[in-house]
DNA sequence: TATTTTGTTTCATTTTTGGAAATTGTGATA
DNA sequence: TATCACAATTTCCAAAAATGAAACAAAATA
């Protein structure tokens, strides 16, 4: 890891971090590993890594298959992230009007926060007419191919923006998504002087979506987007979308 | 705790455990503690809860309001959930049978799983013309209310069924939740001989649910669901879909 | 400005940890 | 079924880390 910072505090919560690592041996695994996997990847001694995940296994945080003594994350790790989701003040401010939003517009509405480099969806609101479970949201979207996600790029600052695109990729993850340098700076350049971005079936092929940045006093708070099946945006309709979304917009950021 | 269990094996991982506490006391806070609240309510001293802090804080699992000096949950905790629920082996075999049924009925699928006397939502499949994010799902119901939950008691033995009756007060949701106990053990004799739970609006006003258990061996899997808006299942479209599930279940629990 | 409360650092003492080595499963193979 | 090979588990103690009292600093409040 980054061996940058000065190295004179006191060590702490070394259990912690070794155990941290096995959780996210855990998440990349793509087979359940087993104890002497886990010794050999993380270079801690096999009685270590057991005790270890004996704690993990007891508090709930990895779940052990005793047949064939392979180890899973476990379910326990579930309402912790469901929580976090929650504690975005972002969400509980914007949930209605993004609620009024979704009845303008009969569309799904989603809002998202940025989590390394990666757009993160807090919350999803569907057109009225679908059932609703409780449920959450914790997929993660490109900031390159998504409304949400430009409408932030937009937002940054030139240092940070170089940053971004110095370490990131343009996959292209539909024929329609952007994956040349210049054309996505313009594009950019463009929502800015828009207030408004645009996924053109860049992130989902067939899905349309409209998105605007949330900020306040120059912090970034998160990003909302109308999406869309493409076929049922005409130019009318979109033009009364982003009408509205600029509307949202100036709602939300006078509650914050 | 429960001090049942012999104490004689070795401490192991009580940072651990406290750092849990924490996260615990985070989750369950309706607003973000300080680091004296939770030194006084974990009783522990102030240097150590702040240790522990940070060192969660540097791995990402709570956030830190540098200007409250208040804290989060911090969002690296998602991924590990979103992987538990993918983890289920359930999930996986039942996937292409539970889209199968979707696109069969056009009406939206569940499939759940128990953790602590709850169903949690595993996956949703939603009808298909309703556009679908990458999303994790983990909300939970209750058991006697929701027809997963039903179609699992119903199969629990004598005693583990009266274990969970004695501890779960029958708090009605909606006008039409069971909440007298020997109504409830007919329904649950009812499913039984079925094979198939129904909850008419018992979980939520207008929404109309059919369920089946996953199970194999004795060993219980996990439960699965048609959810629908009351008015859209009359007599006919409802013996078609108990028939469907019957084959979905067979389906499954053969492929297990 | 004084006072109280909350957060942070220091440090000696106590407790826990980590892993080598021994032991106990657990399959596979002859 | 006996033997072997390898994975999981337990033992144990030197080495390392955690703990919290006390001192200190910073911020909020009176």
């Amino acid at each position: 890891m980054e061996q940058v910072k000065e190295n004179h505090q006191k060590p702490y919560g070394t259990v912690l971090i070794k155990a941290k690592d096995i959780l996210d041996y855990l998440m990349k695994a793509d087979d359940p590993p087993s104890l002497a996997d886990m010794s050999a990847a993380l270079s801690s001694s096999k009685p270590t890594i057991l005790k270890i995940l004996n704690t993990l296994d007891m508090i709930g945080f990895v779940r052990r298959d005793e047949s064939t003594k392979r180890y899973y994350l476990g379910t326990e790790l579930i309402p912790y992230a469901k929580k976090a989701l929650d504690s975005f003040d972002i969400a509980k401010v914007a949930r209605p009007f993004l609620e009024t939003l979704r009845d303008e517009t009969n569309e799904t509405i989603n809002l998202g926060i940025v989590r390394n480099d990666k757009i993160v969806l807090v919350e999803k609101l569907e057109s009225p007419n679908s059932i609703k479970l409780e449920s959450i949201i914790g997929g993660t979207m490109n900031m390159y191919s998504s409304a949400m996600g430009k409408a932030l790029l937009a937002n940054y600052s030139r240092k940070h923006l170089d940053d971004y695109l110095e370490t990131h990729k343009l996959k292209p993850l539909t024929p329609n998504t952007i994956t040349s340098l210049p054309k996505l700076r313009q594009n950019l350049k463009n929502i800015q002087e828009m207030g408004v971005s645009i996924d053109n079936e860049e992130n989902q092929p067939e899905v349309l979506c409209l998105g605007a940045s949330i900020m306040k006093a120059g912090r970034i708070y998160g990003a909302f987007s109308i999406s869309s099946p493409k076929y049922r945006v005409n130019k009318e309709r979109q033009s009364n979308f982003i009408r509205l979304l600029l509307n949202t917009q100036h709602a939300i950021e006078q509650t914050l």
